[in-house]
DNA sequence: ATGAAATGTAATAAAGTATAACATGGGGAG
DNA sequence: CTCCCCATGTTATACTTTATTACATTTCAT
């Protein structure tokens, strides 16, 4: 290993040396990296909630759904290691600071339930956030891992989200005229 | 770090151990760690398609797609780590291994490609296959996070997968009907 | 001002990665 | 058959990182 990158190059000996104190500092306000990544992740869906919120608020013509799809993939492709640390549940464990995490998360969510139709009946609308949410993230997993390069299979990442968001908005306004 | 799971737990070390040889034996056989799990990685996607394929073959009630999304859902659930390995292109790197990787995880595309109407013309089909492998791979990751524990949001991960083989499913028969 | 909590340090054990120098056994070329 | 080369393995070693322990110092609330 020569070289580490993404996550793995956050370790507790680089963040020490970064803020010039001893290697053993950090395990002060940490209790192991488990601890200070799920403490990275946490922010991170705080900081993207705000940003989407912000965004939200001060509405433009983009549709919601469209303006979250937006974010994501730019959150996703712009800061990869990022974005996957804040799905790595696996190097996030499950202490308690990872509960946390999960409200955080949750937060996430609910933005994009509250994108939804609020006439619709809630296991509806819970339905179509949930399908979106998966969806858009699955195309923002597969394009940060370069499976998806900008334009293979000769569509493009963000057209692909676009799609997603059409397709979705059709759906609800198919189940709301009902 | 008292005990280590998933990937992270594929060691030199461990390995060497397991085998009864010296900790350096296997760097005889790949060149470091990455290549290892590249390979690891690869064969986890030929299998996958092999499986894929004889499931195809002996054709059962359910349809192609509902087979692949049933395939995947399974093997992300009950073998976590590999599935997420498969896709973890940060630690996989680009090694020429990887390309070997590339091409494996290819052949499980042009598998969703084949199960979409071959009426229709080239660029919806892949469009259709894009989509829908993106959705699942987002539902495989999002429900092996444990964000969608099995019952979270009143939904089942199983639901969501059938859900998003029907509307696929749908979507392309209106599409072929035009 | 003082004593406890917070924060920092040095020292060290334990794993793991990776490489180098050296050993050996089996199979193909002659 | 013999020789030697290569695949495979070994030991030893350097380095990195995690994590803990015992000890020091700063800070700030009473």
């Amino acid at each position: 290993m020569t070289e580490r990158e993404g996550v793995d190059a956050v370790t507790f000996s680089a963040l020490a040396k970064r803020l010039g104190v001893s290697q053993a500092a950090p395990y002060r306000h940490f209790k192991d990296r488990e601890e200070l990544l799920a403490a990275v992740a946490t922010k991170a869906f705080r900081e993207m909630g705000e940003k989407l919120r912000q965004k939200l608020r001060r509405r433009t013509k983009k549709s919601p759904l469209a303006l979250i799809a937006h974010t994501y993939l730019e959150l996703g492709l712009t800061r990869k290691a990022l974005y996957r640390l804040m799905y790595a549940s696996h190097i996030l464990g499950r202490s308690p600071a990872t509960s946390e995490l999960y409200r955080a998360a949750d937060e996430g969510f609910d933005l994009i339930l509250a994108a939804i139709d609020p006439a619709l009946d809630e296991m509806a609308r819970r339905r179509f956030a949930l399908k979106f949410w998966t969806s858009l993230h699955g195309i923002v997993m597969l394009a940060e891992e370069g499976i998806l390069p900008p334009k293979i299979h000769k569509i493009s990442v963000k057209e692909l989200a676009d799609e997603l968001v059409r397709d979705t908005e059709i759906a609800i306004a198919a189940a709301s005229r009902r």
